[in-house]
DNA sequence: ATGTACACGTGACCC
DNA sequence: TGGGTCACGTGTACA
């Protein structure tokens, strides 16, 4: 609701401020008679403080507007497929996102990812700490399939003091691709991991050998 | 900026409407007489017409400040640990929640879940659609570890025609958890490999009895 | 007293 | 043209 107050503001604003930086065809010493007739203010002290009061405001407004507003083009920045680019659509988008992403990540956190990665065709190996504050390491290799690599991986995994938490293999035309999470790996151990593995990978060990061939 | 007609158009709302509405001591016959000798504008049928459209207005901005309130107080709801409800905030943490919530989801599909899930120590088989679109069928149970237990799997495998796109085992004190991803299977078909497993998981195969003891 | 945050009505602008 | 969106300055309440 407009109030008495806001009325007079909004005139004295004009008066002090506006009329005398914009030209303007606006009877100026009507409104200020009237206003000093009726009220009997004269143009104090008072008066001007208040007036830089009000600068303050508006400008610390402006401010708070500025700050809002920057959150909105951000959110316009990272939102994906937007069309309408109004707030209030923004908000909603963006209300949609966040719920989505949960229901994903709830998704993703129980089944695991969806996309499945094969064996690559090329030899590979790849060690990386998963979740660094746990210790956790995460071997990845691609490699010929062949009967023995089971036992070999798992003498490899015997030679460090380790242990393996989780394991994943796939094979697929001949070749196999493993994912082994290793607990308990120190830096040297991690070394020794990664050459024996290469090893595995890449030479079957002489009593696999005479039971393939 | 403080245009006059936005210092008028306050002193006509609050006349036309205010004033009625709420007592006050507000010199009302001044401001009308005033504005109508400054200006010779009678209160016509195009100033009553304005005023309609001035509430009209207001009104439509009403509803839009209530629209995006609306989804402001929706963020603040589901929005975690807020402490400041103020509205720079909610879309600064939004923000944040976002970006937090797509690096959770490109790590987990790349990394899978993060927490280990353990044989369990009862027996379980529980048969689940991945992801509808794709007729995949996820395939969990824990059973009790023994050496042809992957060969028994691979032979009740072979007796449905599908594919298995991925497995996953872990073995932990003597019982065994397996996930298997199982592509293209139907309705029947999914009926038979749940019996099969069920069969597998409890009692080992003729051959692998002999070969075990 | 000082600042911060919000709702309000309004002028301007764009279909 | 109106219907919708925005920025603005202001009143007001709260700390």
């Amino acid at each position: 609701m407009v109030s008495f107050q806001q009325s007079m503001q909004h005139i004295r604003n004009y008066y002090y401020s506006e009329a005398q930086m914009i030209g303007s065809s606006f009877p100026r010493r009507f409104i200020s008679q009237t206003y000093k007739n009726s009220f009997s203010k004269p143009r104090s002290n008072a008066a001007e403080i208040k007036l830089l009061a009000a600068k303050k405001h508006s400008e610390a407004e402006k401010r708070r507007r500025m700050r809002i507003n920057g959150q909105y083009d951000t959110l316009r920045n990272i939102l994906p497929n937007i069309i309408k680019k109004d707030k209030a659509t923004v908000l909603v988008e963006t209300i949609k996102q966040v719920k989505e992403l949960r229901k994903k990540v709830s998704k993703l956190e129980v089944d695991g990812p969806k996309e499945v990665k094969f064996p690559s065709g090329a030899d590979r190996l790849n060690l990386v700490k998963c979740n660094g504050e746990e210790g956790i390491v995460k071997a990845t290799f691609s490699c010929e399939d062949r009967p023995e690599l089971m036992s070999a991986i798992a003498r490899a995994l015997g030679s460090v003091q380790a242990n393996v938490i989780k394991a994943e293999m796939m094979t697929l035309g001949g070749r196999t691709r493993s994912v082994l999470w290793v607990q308990g790996l120190g830096d040297e151990g991690l070394g020794k991991l990664k050459s024996t593995l290469k090893v595995v990978m890449h030479k079957p060990t002489f009593r696999m050998r005479h039971f393939t061939q």
